[in-house]
DNA sequence: ATAGGGTTAG
């Protein structure tokens, strides 16, 4: 084979008078420019093999660079198959199939051939290492970036480790989590670019590593370090993390100084950012002014409320989304889904599920976490269970969401055996997980194991328990009557206990009767935490329950003295996909009056079957708000219930959700009302899910 | 040639 230098090539070509054109000044120009199209690229692939001039590499890599890397994934194939028919590639040729497979979502392929290219003994350049090491961070393939690293440092000399090189190693080492090789790499670096700082930030912010980001970052900015776009994207990631809104805001100043606010990635990153540190109206303005808003827009925004607990405008925004004709991706679901789940609207979620299949949406691993979480969430346990069995692959978070889930819908035992068959598969459980094992153990009351496992999870596997950990035992203690030992635990724990700890203590003594422990729980609570209602509620009914009326009345003055008025208890019931909300004495709904007459009615037929209201509570609550004519029978759930059984065919289950936990005579009435009206009610409260059928609920009137 | 926006449990 004669090798042809570019320059033999025009006197060449000018000797022979045949069909072809002189050979052109510049190929690569005229072919690329030529193949816009798979049929173009056919015809100039056609033409160069009739005038044989396919084995020459410059007109074969043009070719082979359309087809590889500027047309879309669908000719990477083709693009192959004329590589193969090269009979000498040389590293250009090979540079660019290794690109082009990584660029088509193949970086095996491309690792493979990067290995076909040593055994055939060619020459790798300081092009192929940025391509190659590109596959290996795509694949998280840290053994063949190691490998290719050290063959760079073998055959420096020959080769030249250029920044792009080294900038691609640091690339590598971040995205295979290994942070101190690309600090190493980094440090090493005799001229740092913003890209070799971009490359180092993703890795830290892959990892969470929120503070290193943003310390880094002002120290770039202290010794005058330029940065760009890049840069400015993954600082405004971890400023959203870290709530650093100053640095937010400084970021935000410097893109509208710089003109930078027609880059939408960035301006995506600034609507996060601002959403994360709860700014959600800032947040909405800068989307709202975007000129194009795609699909990461959108699911960033939608995250932004669903994050700070605004579930209802999330919702409200996915349907804006559809409206803007804006296609959702796995991403935008995941946090539907999560304000699905906190809204407990089962019918918005199951839309969502279905549109999922309709649409093939990804089921990736966050996605169907996602629907566990949901469908655990909304009392569905057994759909959960479903998607669960049906994933290729799981980790802790899958885990913990069915854990968790079956947890708190009752299914303790069923919770444990899942958490051992974690531990067999060789997945990691984390502290979270081990709230849902804790949690387990609470609701099936499985004290023994419960202490076991809050030793354990720190003498076994490392974790040290959180004081929400403390807190599940706590509980869990409190509900099995150890009001003693649970008191004990909080005195002796190494965590200094919280508002929340002695308010769990508070409720399991409610729950005993044991006014000596919860008057120190309340003395305890009230110095953390002033100025919290429920509290003197809690040990006030306590004291009505063991028959200390004056007490209860003398606690309940106090608090009024003080001016804690009671938080506000609502609850959603989901109808048609969209969610009503009520609440306590509520006359905001546009149906109210007719909803009044339902409870009316409602509590009339349930009384005529044996329901009888709790006087002892109700006499609480009316003195507490005489002038308000308050009333337990106009509590939120009711109200919910009520609109439920009015709006909803005979039969259908009836599902609500609120904030707080269910009162004892909510409770009491709901039994009741499944029975009367034939209806099963799915309550779920702040801790668990009573599950109402023919006049019990599956707490066994236990919570 | 190398870097980049939105994701999930208490």
């Amino acid at each position: 084979m004669v090798a042809f230098t570019l320059s033999t090539f025009p006197s060449h070509f000018s000797t022979t008078k045949t069909v072809i054109p002189k050979f052109p000044e510049n190929p690569k120009t005229l072919i690329l420019e030529k193949c816009k199209t798979t049929k173009d690229l056919n015809q100039v692939h056609a033409n160069l093999i009739k005038t044989r001039l396919l084995h020459h590499p410059a007109a074969a890599e043009p070719l082979l660079e359309a087809a590889a890397l500027l047309l879309p994934d669908s000719t990477i194939d083709y693009a192959f198959s004329i590589f193969r028919d090269l009979e000498h590639p040389d590293s250009s040729a090979y540079n660019i199939m290794i690109r082009g497979f990584t660029e088509a979502q193949s970086p095996a392929k491309s690792i493979l051939l990067f290995r076909q290219m040593i055994e055939h003994l060619v020459q790798p350049d300081e092009f192929t290492f940025p391509g190659i090491l590109k596959a290996c961070s795509k694949l998280r393939a840290l053994r063949e970036g190691e490998q290719i690293h050290a063959y760079i440092v073998k055959s420096m000399g020959n080769l030249q480790c250029t920044e792009f090189v080294e900038n691609s190693l640091v690339y590598m080492y971040a995205s295979c989590d290994r942070l101190e090789s690309a600090r190493k790499v980094f440090d090493g670096m005799s001229k740092r670019s913003p890209v070799a700082w971009s490359s180092m930030f993703s890795g830290y912010v892959r990892c969470g590593h929120w503070e290193e980001v943003v310390g880094l970052f002002r120290k770039m900015m202290k010794m005058g370090i330029g940065f760009n776009e890049v840069t400015l994207i993954s600082v405004l990631k971890a400023c959203g993390r870290l709530s650093d809104l100053e640095l937010g805001e400084w970021i935000y100043e410097h893109v509208v100084a710089n003109g930078l606010k027609q880059n939408d990635s960035l301006i995506t990153s600034l609507v996060d950012m601002y959403a994360k540190c709860g700014h959600l109206e800032t947040a909405r303005r800068l989307f709202d002014n975007m000129s194009t808003r795609d699909v990461v827009a959108w699911s960033a925004m939608i995250s932004g409320y669903s994050h700070s607990n605004q579930c209802r405008e999330a919702l409200a925004l996915f349907h804006d989304m559809q409206n803007a004709n804006v296609t959702p991706s796995e991403v935008t679901m995941v946090s539907v889904l999560s304000s699905c789940a906190v809204l407990g609207a089962l019918e918005t979620g199951k839309w969502v599920h279905s549109y999922i299949k309709k649409k093939n949406l990804k089921l990736t691993v966050n996605l169907s976490t996602s629907l566990i979480d949901f469908y655990a969430k909304c009392g569905c346990v057994d759909i959960a269970l479903e998607v669960f069995l049906e994933m290729p692959s799981k980790n802790a978070w899958t885990w913990t969401a069915l854990i968790q889930g079956l947890a708190r819908n009752g299914r303790g035992e069923t919770a444990l055996r899942f958490y051992n068959l974690m531990l067999r598969e060789n997945v990691k459980p984390n502290d979270v997980t081990f709230i849902g094992v804790l949690c387990a153990c609470n609701h099936a009351g499985l004290v023994d194991e419960g202490r076991d496992y809050l030793v354990g999870m720190s003498r076994d596997l490392g974790i040290e328990p959180k004081i929400e950990h403390y807190g599940c035992v706590v509980d869990m203690l409190g509900r099995a009557g150890l009001i003693e030992e649970s008191y004990e635990l909080i005195t002796n724990m190494p965590i200094k206990p919280n508002a929340v700890i002695w308010r769990t203590l508070l409720a399991s003594c409610r729950l005993h009767k044991h006014p000596e422990i919860a008057e120190e729980a309340l003395k305890q609570v009230v110095r953390l935490e002033p100025a919290h209602s429920g509290d003197y509620i809690l040990l006030s009914s306590l004291y009505a329950s063991v028959g200390r009326l004056e007490d209860a009345t003398r606690l309940r003055n106090e608090m009024k003295k003080l001016g804690i008025k009671k938080s506000p208890g609502w609850s959603y019931i989901e109808l048609d996909g969209s969610v009503h909300e009520f609440m306590a004495e509520d006359n905001g709904h546009p149906e109210s009056p007719e909803i009044y007459k339902a409870v009316e009615n409602m509590m009339e037929q349930i009384k005529k079957a044996g329901y009888e209201p709790d006087t002892m509570q109700a006499r609480l609550e009316a003195e507490e708000d005489a002038d308000k004519e308050a009333s337990v029978s106009h509590h939120s759930e009711k109200l919910a219930i009520a609109f439920g059984l009015i709006r909803t065919s005979p039969g259908a289950t009836i599902r609500i959700s609120k904030n707080l936990r269910i009162c004892n005579d909510c409770h009491n009435a709901a039994k009741v009302i499944s029975e009367v009206f034939k209806r099963e009610i799915v309550v779920r409260d702040r801790n668990r899910f009573h599950h109402f059928k023919n006049g019990s609920c599956s707490c066994h009137d236990f919570w």
